[in-house]
DNA sequence: ACATAATCTTTGTGAATTTCACAAAAATTA
DNA sequence: TAATTTTTGTGAAATTCACAAAGATTATGT
């Protein structure tokens, strides 16, 4: 699979600091050298590495201090991905979707169909991992940046958000219990979220076992507030259960 | 002589708009083809040709279809830095900069001094690039995603503007020229562009060579709504000294 | 001033690398 | 199932690179 080998790749290149085609070739012998320089092609895009003659060699190489963003991107990459690619078929042609801040969305624009869509984004990174797909549009949101979960909020987001219209929302929180709700751990980030959930015609939300019983300080929404919830946890588990009590439509992967 | 064959390969290049090498070798057989490569590399340095696959075109001339972001940020990449590397010295701690989108300004941000800032931007990347600086509070503006530049812009991005306050402002054009200014291809661009210059107490423009003589469809200001000019010029060229006229402080790198 | 050496710049060459265009295969959508 | 898009492989053409040879320039001693 795609997707797989590129990640690969980009074990390769955090740990080797550099890689050659050769060693990348040597690893990866099922695909043809001119893959994996497209491979690399599209790393360099995305500014995670940057081609250098014979291979390639991690951007910033200088490691600076791993931010948290990019630790989270790694962990729990193949849950994410579960969760997220049963989410591609709620959204149809012609919609206006919005994409939450973090890893979890960034999996599901890295995956989102090619269709005409307009998609509204409170995560820079997200809306440049959709750039160069021709079918969409994408509004980014203004606001102060929080680099811990690249993610835009504040003021200006809030305003941004007053000047558009939202069919689905796709959200996905910090933390999640029974008695605390969809926590967030940024009061501004709480605020955008509610925003959100407000001007959406449709919520659905993520919900994946890491999350559970952390409760962050910001609760921006309830069980009841949810239209989808999707979710790893088994169809038997509490949760899912009340939350089907209360009416939402529920997918177990 | 070099001199003079350089000055052959100009004229045919003038001549003909474009030129391949088999051309060049043909009209100058006494040379190998390597040399007349270097030859073509010397003028694409001067801004006056850009090499293409198989020769060059003059510069002014080039095919319309804006070539993407991320294919220009390996372009001219050196003359970037140099340029960038002369407008640090103006940013003062405590500061609110704006920073342009654009391959320009993500070189600049590379290079940003850790200093206490607060940075305003219209590029996702250039957000993303300041993320992790403890000093640097980042400010994101709304709108939507133009992919060719990695800007945001349009309503929402003006509304943000409204709400920030901009000491420096640091600003790059696609192109200029003495008739038309300072000019961008995008309608929406040059909006923010025109906004930020508005509300900035200082603007700082960057003019690289390459720029010249390309006549973009928006105008969005003229020599005499710079503060400062930061240029790759030669201190004599026209354009230097008619901004010196009009009051403009001119670096020269 | 002249010759000679030392140094720097330009040029040619071939091998390694990269780009490009097009066809085949795989995946996605209708 | 067919139609369409995306990904992949292939080989030819173009480009880069490193190094050696040739040429130009500067320095130095006589």
């Amino acid at each position: 699979m795609t997707y797989n080998r590129i990640e690969a790749v980009k074990k390769m290149l955090k740990k080797n600091k550099t890689v050659t085609y050769a060693q990348l070739s040597n690893a990866l012998p099922d695909v043809s050298v001119m893959t994996l320089r497209r491979d690399i092609e599209r790393l360099e895009v995305e500014g995670f590495a940057k081609r250098i003659r014979g291979g390639a060699t991690l951007i910033g190489t200088l490691p600076k201090n791993e931010d948290t963003f990019s630790k989270r991107l790694r962990e729990n990459a193949d849950e994410k991905d579960l969760l997220v690619k049963s989410a591609v078929s709620l959204i149809e042609s012609g919609r206006s979707v919005f994409l939450d801040s973090g890893t979890t969305m960034l999996a599901l624009a890295k995956i989102l169909p090619n269709k005409p869509l307009s998609v509204v984004t409170s995560g820079p990174n997200v809306a440049l991992e959709l750039a160069n797909r021709p079918n969409t549009t994408i509004n980014l949101i203004g606001g102060t940046l929080n680099p811990n979960n690249c993610s835009v909020a504040g003021a200006s987001a809030i305003m941004c958000l007053k000047m558009l219209n939202i069919d689905l929302a796709f959200i996905s929180p910090s933390g999640f219990s029974l008695s605390g709700g969809f926590t967030v751990g940024n009061y501004a980030d709480c605020e955008v979220k509610k925003a959100v959930i407000k001007k959406a015609s449709k919520v659905i939300m993520f919900l994946s076992k890491h999350k559970l019983d952390k409760t962050l300080p910001f609760t921006f929404a309830s069980l009841k507030n949810v239209d989808v919830l999707i979710t790893d946890l088994p169809h038997y588990n509490t949760i899912v259960k009340k939350a089907e009590m209360l009416g939402v439509s529920v997918i177990t992967v």
